[in-house]
DNA sequence: TCCAATTAGTTACTTAGGTAACTAATTGTA
DNA sequence: TACAATTAGTTACCTAAGTAACTAATTGGA
C-alpha cells in the first residue's frame, strides 16, 4: 500500500460519504451540496455570496447553481448589498423552520458514520489530514 | 471542528487532489480517471472491464465512458471473451510505450505532495481511512 | 429442454465540481 | 475626472461519478 493506495482511499471515503449523506437528505428533497450551504447560513448567518464560496471551498459558478435551486425551493432569499455586485444570501423562514429535522437527520446520520472510528483516532486523523490540507494549499500560493 | 470538519477536510483534499493529478497529467492528454484505469491495468495486467469496475470502486456506467475514451486514444483495445458478454480490457503498445513517463509524472508529483507529511503520520493516517472505509463498506453490505 | 433470473455492458439523464469567457459594478490611478 | 484594473456573479462547456432502464448473453431450475 503506497502512495496511490492513500489516495485512492481518500478518493472513496469522500465518494461513500456523499452517497450517504444524499440518501439521508433525499426525503427532504435536499442534495449534499445544498445541505452544505444551509449548514453555514445557520451556523454562520447572512452572508455574501463569496464568503460561502471561500468558505466552502468551491468555485463561483457551481455555487450560483446551488444558491439558484436553494432559491426556487424556497430556502434563501438573495438580498443586494449596497454595493450593488453582492448578494447576500439569507435563509428564509421556510428553511429555519424546516432546519431542526435536516440537522437531527444528518447529525445521526454522521454518528452512525463514526461510531466505529474510536475516539481518540479520529481526532487524530482528522487534524493530521486538516493539518495536510492547510500545507497543500499553502503551497499553491506560494 | 466536530464531524462537519472532518467530512468537509475529506471532501477537500479528494477534489484537491484530483486537481493536481489532473494539472499533472495535462501535458499527455490524460485524465486522472483514465490514468486510474492505466495504473490498474499495468500494474494487474489485462483484465475484464467489471474487474476494473471493482478494483477501482467506481460503477459500470463511468467506467464504460473512461474506457471508450482510452480507446479512442488508442491507449487499450477491447477484446471480447469466451462468455461472448464480457469485455477483456488489454493495454497497448502505444501504452506501454508512453506509459513510464506518464508513472514519472504522476509519481514525483505524490511524493511532492506527500513530501510535508511525515513517514510514521502517512502511515497511520492511511492505515485508519483505510480500516474506517473497510468498516463502511461492510456496514452496507449486512 | 425451455423459460426465468442473473450478469456484463451501454444509454440517458442526474448531481457536483472545474475552467474560460463574459457582464456589470466598483476601485485606483494617471 | 476619466479610464484601466479589479471584483461579484453568471453562462457555456468540460470531467467525474451516480441511478434507472435497457440489450444481449449466460446460467439455473421447473
Amino acid at each position: 500500500m503506497e502512495t496511490h493506495g492513500l489516495f485512492h482511499t481518500i478518493h472513496q471515503l469522500s465518494r461513500l460519504l456523499t452517497k450517504l449523506v444524499n440518501e439521508t437528505l433525499q426525503p427532504f428533497g435536499l442534495y449534499s451540496a445544498q445541505w452544505a450551504v444551509l449548514f453555514v447560513l445557520k451556523t454562520k448567518g447572512a452572508m455574501p455570496q463569496s464568503a460561502l464560496c471561500e468558505y466552502l471551498a468551491v468555485e463561483a459558478p457551481p455555487m450560483t447553481r446551488t444558491i439558484q435551486r436553494l432559491a426556487k425551493q424556497g430556502y434563501i432569499r438573495q438580498v443586494p448589498g449596497e454595493d450593488k455586485r453582492i448578494k447576500v444570501i439569507h435563509l428564509t423562514e421556510k428553511a429555519r423552520e424546516a432546519y431542526p429535522e435536516w440537522e437531527q437527520a444528518v447529525l445521526s446520520m454522521n454518528d452512525r458514520l463514526l461510531e466505529r472510528v474510536p475516539e481518540e483516532q479520529r481526532t487524530l486523523v482528522q487534524l493530521a489530514l486538516y493539518d495536510w490540507l492547510g500545507k497543500l494549499k499553502g503551497d499553491l500560493h506560494e
